[in-house]
DNA sequence: CGGGATCCCCCCAGATACTG
DNA sequence: CAGTATCTGGGGGGATCCCG
């Protein structure tokens, strides 16, 4: 289930739900990393940068975070072979400082352990 | 794989997925909500806050979140039956603010959806 | 009271092959 | 190039029972 088809039945559950579900998935996070940096990729490319990552998987994790409107797909059809990119959403770029801080929250964390198990 | 199991052999994949392996399980959100409202929680108490929980799984997610060091675990045994409580650590509590955003965050993110669903 | 052990089912994700 | 279709196994999580 992505994060578009919670609904309020839900209601027990925090809005933090939300936002864990649109990240939840083994290459979604990355894959977001990825479009930050570098804010239109192609399918092709996204696939190169995540190793162990099979097409199947890329396919899903993409059209997921597509249904979740946090990025948006282009698919030039006027040659072939076809090309697609994928780029993200107005709502994709608000979660980017939440990523962020994240991210350095992480690196801390992992610093962290690392001094407790020397220590 | 809780997060403390994560080495550098993901060294590809950014601090960010050491974050969400920590908040990665189906109640270490809402757990962690409880936690941040009411400081110090019982076992029992938890359960009951979590409608559809087992006590398998409250067990499951507790001692995840005390391994990855977010939780701490008190244990009374001066009396039968056995009192144990949970709180966060101050590693635990670093994360809060982050936790609060994601929430926010959440909440507009539902609100946009409803928007997008009715226009 | 606060768990652990065991059994079992279902779904996620890998492998492989096919296609517009 | 950018995916889908199908098969299959391994693990997450429910139900149930046991224990200090």
């Amino acid at each position: 289930m992505v994060a578009a088809e919670m609904s309020t039945r839900h209601g027990e559950r925090c809005p933090l739900d939300s936002t864990l579900k649109i990240l939840d998935g083994k290459w979604k996070s990355i894959i977001l990393c990825r479009l930050m940096q570098q804010k239109e990729m192609r399918y092709s490319e996204i696939l190169q940068t995540l190793s162990g990552c099979t097409r199947r998987m890329l396919s899903l994790q993409l059209s997921q975070l597509e249904t979740d409107h946090i990025i948006k797909k282009e698919i030039d059809t006027s040659f072939v072979p076809i090309k697609t990119s994928y780029h993200l959403t107005e709502l994709g770029q608000s979660l980017v400082p939440i990523i962020k801080e994240m991210d350095i929250w992480g690196q801390m964390y992992l610093d962290t352990l690392c001094k407790i198990k020397n220590s």
